[in-house]
DNA sequence: GTCTATACTCCGATAGAC
DNA sequence: GTCTATCGGAGTATAGAC
């Protein structure tokens, strides 16, 4: 059964783990609604109150399962920020997101496929700071409509790109189409002012 | 506003459009998920009960609110099919809906701020097919993986770039920038294969 | 520190009386 | 059509046993 730590985690979350990882496989199977605390508590043998001394609320234990994710998310903006030409900027994000998006493909189906998860994900205040950095990263110093909306519809169909075009593609082909389809709505068109960063 | 009745429904109909009113306001100012079955029957005056005369279910009722509006979008999906050129279908499509997206901009905040109507709408057989039917006009008889994943993206990225960065954008703006995002991501590459138009 | 037992509130939903 | 009453289940909370 739930074997999976020996003595890697002494202290600090030896039951926690256990939640987690219980909480990931329940949310595989049946999606984060789906899966109701009692459910967690039942595969790891106690009570719901149990589980509700190593987690205070559901969703902080939608956001353990979710956080490694989140945490590379944060590196792949920083490495894009370190860039000095905002072309470069958008094309390290853009790779690093979309390389990402790829080695969680599975987490990735969790998420798209519920949407509650996307509810407490939005809610969450580091999640949502997160989430207008990297807009920002894309959008750039000189922001121009048109530029918002393209950045904004390349984050919100990227979820969906990954999850339900998955069907019968290879890891490399769904890379090289999401970084086409970024590349043709974040590439910078002329701009009437001339201000255009990277010329 | 409620024109609904000249002799069509003449019973069949005098509560219930009352618990649609109250519903979309509330829907408006608090969001789907933070509307209860209570509060909508506080606002009429009248119990849980007698909301749950009317429907069914909680999720009637976001569909009643939302339902002239796909209404729209399968009118749409229809104008688009009829036309030979595939071109052309896409081009149709992506107008009609952008139009339909800015007329309907504030509806579609309603449902765009909300995740748990994308959940409704997305469990209801009838809407389901018509997301797909969407997809399909704009992938074309002839399916390669980028356009599916374009595609995709468009239709996921349409919701948010309607919603999220909205802020201070027109109508006018706001239409031309999505439809710009649109025509970049749907316009088709040549092929490598060569197989494109007619197997 | 870790867990059990118990209970509370709210929700969506149902049954049946008026 | 609308009511009262109630249901089971959800998430949440606390007191206290080990």
């Amino acid at each position: 059964m739930t074997t999976q730590l020996d003595a890697t985690t002494p202290r600090a979350g030896a039951g926690r783990e256990k939640v987690v990882a219980a909480a990931l496989e329940l949310f595989a199977e049946r999606g984060v609604s789906g899966t109701s605390l009692q459910m967690i508590a039942d595969r790891l043998g106690v009570t719901k109150a149990a589980v509700y001394y190593h987690f205070k609320a559901k969703r902080d234990i939608v956001l353990a399962v979710v956080r490694p994710a989140l945490a590379e998310i944060a590196t792949i903006a920083e490495d894009a920020e370190r860039e000095r030409s905002q072309a470069v900027r958008t094309e390290v994000l853009l790779v690093g997101i979309v390389d990402l998006l790829i080695r969680h493909r599975r987490l990735y189906g969790i998420i798209e496929s519920d949407l509650a998860v996307g509810e407490i994900l939005a809610t969450d205040p580091i999640l949502a700071s997160l989430g207008e950095r990297l807009a920002a990263v894309l959008i750039g110093p000189d922001p121009d409509p048109g530029q918002i909306v393209a950045a904004n519809m390349f984050l919100a169909g990227l979820k969906s790109a990954g999850a339900s075009a998955a069907a019968g593609l290879t890891d490399d082909e769904l890379r090289t189409h999401i970084l086409d389809c970024g590349r043709r709505l974040l590439r910078r068109r002329r701009q009437p002012s001339g201000r255009t960063a990277t010329p």
